[in-house]
RNA sequence: GGCCCGGUAGUUCAGUUGGUUAGAACGCUAGCCUGUCACGCUAGAGGUCGUCGGUUCGAGCCCGAUCCGGGUCGCCA
């Protein structure tokens, strides 16, 4: 193996000039192509490929040490630009290539477990646990480029807009509320915690407690939740806080930075102001808080349709308080047979339905599972009401109404990428306001905090506090697109009196608003500006623009459903005497 | 915790009704090859069929359990 010496790279393999010149390339072997009297190296960097050469003008010693070369060698090559005698097009260097003149094999590398230019086709897992080589390729090189693009013109826009970088505690208390924290041990507080942040959250506002003004960082976050597609326990927010506007400046400051990113990254331009859609209208007509809507298919109440058959399972679902509703699935007939529908209907229960009422049009005579229990002319009713069509099918659930907005919000989501109905080259970006300051958890029969505690609640619901929690509804907004949540935003209280109200309708006694918020109570008796900020998702709006569907794609080292992670391994086991240090023992589960 | 999908050479996959020695392509090794860019040609090496147990004369295939990975519901203030 050879050394560097004093050669130095010159250029980035695909930023080489593609005109005759010197230069010094480095680089991994992404393919060689030996011709016995000819030798092709295709060589590697982050910037791309570039081709090198080797021919009767290399020298026989130089020429032979070419051959040894193999995939995922480590080359520096130094040599001349020549165009080449036949152009590849479809690489940006493809009309030149490198005749080598000096040669260094600075590392070797064995047979890579799987083709890092084929990585795309390899199972996950096996990636994941080679993670650094799965990095060198194309798409995962250029997804975490991208990333840091996308950091930059954000960090570029909120300077420019006023807001200074402010890095808060890593090691911070742990509030039991929400998600869980992750807990680090202290080792001289025997029998204490810190915990990770779930967000900089009181941080940030006691930064405009502090007269601040404008902070924004980009903050490492963790909650120790289970993981999805768009759900990392670690992950990094934008986070941000501004002080002396209201909601409707928060969101200007967002859609500015929106318009920048899209234009800047993807060269698309977004119109602004955003579209809005209130919590309630979202989950009515899209089944969730977080709607996609490239695409219609939208959700129908037909509860008062229901109510008046004789079909049980519709008149039982209504009477008792629930709904029943409904989704067309457009042209749907053909592609979902009776047997296909036997499986949405499986998945549906799956996610908690009872079952699926279905119409299945595609005769003349429109088939329908529930047709026994109709009377003559409710079922043309039905379809007439809901719009549908010979060659559609009709998707009903019946049940309560949270039941039934998730079944057919995902049913809706199933259908239409079975469809292939939804543009791939939209961004549909909306705000969902009105979000809930309540929510009902049934397993505590207790009202949470759907946002935090700290969020100020729309000043007409006010009234409501004490007496009807579900009418409450908060300053917090959410900014969605293409069904992904990017980002999630309030004003917050900057009333001591009525910060200590909340907590009380959250059922929280005032030993226990002392112990746990006393200090960010105490802090807002002091002068507080009005304030509100939010925090938009770096990880997932890099997921979107990349047009990933997973975040591990735009995550250096992710972690795995699980949350560990395949390369290290963690979490793992430790020394019994770092648990000693740390006052921890471990009782070992049944 | 629930539901669904997957696990066969290094990789991606095929493997018929349970039946002889588990195949292909790519990769790897060796040889030949002067314009390749999915280079070509020849030869070779490479397998605990995720693991454990069961049914059977016989299991990659059937049954049970379990591990690992993925998606999703719950969960994610």
């Amino acid at each position: 193996m050879d050394t560097m010496g004093n050669l130095r790279r010159t250029h980035y393999c695909a930023e080489i000039p593609l005109t005759p010149c010197e230069v010094v390339v480095c680089g991994f072997v992404q393919k060689i192509r030996n011709l016995g009297n000819l030798i092709f190296i295709d060589l590697r960097d982050r910037t791309g490929i570039v081709q090198l050469a080797f021919g009767d003008y290399t020298d026989r010693e130089l020429f032979e040490k070419a051959a040894t070369v193999r995939n995922e060698y480590v080359l520096m090559a130094r040599g001349d630009v020549s165009p080449r005698e036949s152009i590849n097009k479809d690489i940006p260097t493809g009309t030149v290539e490198i005749k080598v003149t000096e040669l260094k094999i600075l590392s070797k590398a064995q047979t890579t477990p799987f083709e890092v230019s084929n990585s795309d086709k390899v199972n996950d897992e096996l990636k994941l646990k080679y993670r650094y080589l799965d990095l060198r390729s194309q798409k995962l090189t250029k997804n975490i480029l991208t990333r840091h693009k996308i950091a930059q013109v954000t960090r570029q826009y909120f300077y420019e807009n006023g807001f200074i970088e402010i890095e808060t505690p890593m090691m911070m208390k742990s509030t039991p509320e929400g998600a869980r924290d992750y807990l680090v041990p202290s080792r001289i507080h025997d029998g204490k915690f810190y915990a990770l942040p779930q967000s900089p959250q009181i941080y940030k506002q006691l930064l405009m407690v502090a007269g601040f003004d404008r902070y924004i960082q980009l903050a490492r976050c963790f909650r120790d939740e289970d993981l999805r597609a768009d759900r990392q326990p670690e992950f990094t927010q934008i986070d941000l806080e501004m002080s002396f506007v209201n909601e409707e400046d928060i969101r200007k400051m967002a859609e500015g930075w929106v318009k920048r990113l899209f234009k800047e990254i993807k060269g698309v331009d977004i119109e602004t102001p955003l579209p809005r859609l209130t919590f309630a209208d979202s989950m009515n007509r899209y089944g969730t808080d977080k709607p996609d809507t490239r695409y219609g298919m939208e959700i129908q109440d037909i509860s008062d349709f229901a109510a008046k058959t004789d079909f049980s399972v519709f008149k039982d679902a209504v009477s008792s308080g629930g709904t029943v509703r409904a989704i067309v699935v457009k042209n749907g007939a053909t592609v979902y047979t009776r047997k296909e529908i036997d499986k949405l209907t499986e998945h549906a229960k799956g996610i908690g339905a009872k079952g699926l009422a279905y119409v299945r049009w595609i005769e003349d005579e429109p088939n329908c599972s529930f047709a026994k229990f109709l009377k003559d002319g409710e079922l043309s009713e039905l379809l007439k009401n809901v719009g549908a069509e010979k060659g559609d099918v009709v998707l009903i659930c019946a049940d309560r109404k949270k039941t039934v907005c998730t079944v057919l919000g995902a049913l809706r989501q199933i259908c239409a990428k079975k469809l292939d109905i939804i543009p791939a080259d939209k961004f549909n970006l909306v705000w969902i306001v009105e979000m809930p300051f309540f929510e009902f958890n049934e397993d505590t029969g207790e009202w949470e905090a759907a946002h935090h505690p700290f969020t100020m609640p729309l000043e007409e619901c006010l009234d409501y506090l004490d007496t009807d929690p579900e009418k409450v509804r908060a300053t917090a907004f959410d900014l969605v697109m293409n069904g992904t949540e990017l980002c999630s935003g309030s004003m917050r209280i900057t009333d001591p009196e009525l910060q200590n109200r909340m907590f009380e309708a959250l059922g929280m006694t005032d030993e226990e608003i002392e112990a746990k918020f006393g200090f960010l109570v105490d802090a807002y008796k002091y002068g507080a500006p009005p304030h509100g900020g939010m925090g938009l998702g770096l990880d997932r709006i890099s997921m979107l623009l990349c047009d990933a569907d997973n975040l591990r794609d735009v995550v250096a080292f992710p972690k795995v459903q699980n949350a560990s992670e395949l390369m290290s391994g963690c979490p793992s086991p430790v020394d019994e005497k770092q648990l000693e240090e740390l006052h921890i023992k471990i009782v070992k589960g049944e």
